[in-house]
DNA sequence: AGGCCTATCTTGTCAATGTCAAGACTTGGG
DNA sequence: CCCAAGTCTTGACATTGACAAGATAGGCCT
């Protein structure tokens, strides 16, 4: 199908995902992209409209893998480790998530996005569901706890705002802070 | 003291303000700041190095604010409220919380910068500590999951991932999610 | 098989941006 | 009064995102 590279399009989001990785998510140009992929400067343009195309493209394939990996977190059945998954996943995949989270980078109307993020907050509800099963408390607000909880203790970790010794075990410390919310009552 | 502009570097920081509440951090442009304040394009080199340095006094002010914010609240005494107080800055403060927030705008070993976001920690810890106070578990334990709990919440609002009600009472919200947090035991 | 047609990629170009260098203007002190 | 320092302007350059036009390859139809 593809005719000279292969898999242009793939290889522009590798790429893109390794240069953001070095420099974080604003320092990304599409010049340096084609560069790294081998293409000409313009050949971007036949896969993502615009810049923010790319961007989008990789936050809505982040918050797709976050669904994914905590789809089969569920599937242990603890709730808690709906939350380590969560925060395993941000410190394991940065510049993905570093993207999913940056402001006004990504096109948030996106329609793929917005199913891609739409799928990892269902996990988050339904999990949330289960926990709270037969409470009699609002389960949506707990399920916005849970996830602003694992969420900011990721985005803190990733500002750096938490140091992190470089042999600290993620999944440890997301236990030991979720540990913190309401079992149900 | 200053001469043509009365206080250049101030008006500075306030159109970067408004420019970033209007595009959002990652679009500011130096030249567009310049043009807002009246001045030659080259004219913020003498008071800010750098974009960097701008986004970076953005920052730290942002998070000197923030901590002034926790002060007030934790006079109350009640530690919710502390909470409370930062979901309602970052929204209140939507400019200065996204450019807190962006990954990699600000330099993170800016002294100044790591200076204020120590204060606001302190705020949040020394209000853990009375919250938790008699109790046997681990207070930095309890601190980091508050903080995160409050910061993933006004990142997911600010984000746009919590669809938020023009209407919508941000204090409310705050208190219903941080109400499933464990009190001490 | 042969010829078109579309998707893919390249080259060329333009305005805008960040940063640097050099010069001009204002202010205040000796 | 004049000079020195701080503040701002003008000018320049490489880089970037985006657009336009042309080249190339592969598939499809007859």
């Amino acid at each position: 199908m593809p005719y000279h590279h292969g898999d242009l399009r793939r290889a522009l989001l590798d790429t893109a995902l390794e240069a953001v990785g070095e420099q974080g998510p604003a320092a990304l140009s599409l010049r340096d992209v084609a560069r790294r992929a081998g293409v000409s400067h313009a050949a971007p343009t036949h896969h993502f409209r615009d810049k923010t195309a790319l961007l989008t493209a990789l936050a809505a394939e982040g918050w797709a893998l976050l669904a994914d990996s905590l789809r089969d977190a569920a599937a242990d059945g603890d709730f808690a480790e709906l939350g380590v998954a969560y925060v395993v996943f941000a410190t394991s995949h940065p510049a993905h998530f570093a993207v999913m989270r940056a402001p006004g980078l990504a096109r948030a109307d996106d329609p793929e996005l917005e199913a891609a993020m739409g799928q990892a907050r269902e996990q988050l509800e339904s999990g949330v569901r289960r926990f709270e099963d037969g409470s009699t408390r609002d389960a949506a607000t707990t399920a916005l706890a849970a996830w602003s909880l694992v969420h900011g203790l990721a985005a803190l970790v990733l500002e750096g705002a938490v140091p992190l010794k470089p042999d600290a075990d993620v999944a440890e410390l997301a236990r030991a802070v979720t540990s913190r919310l309401h079992p149900p009552t």
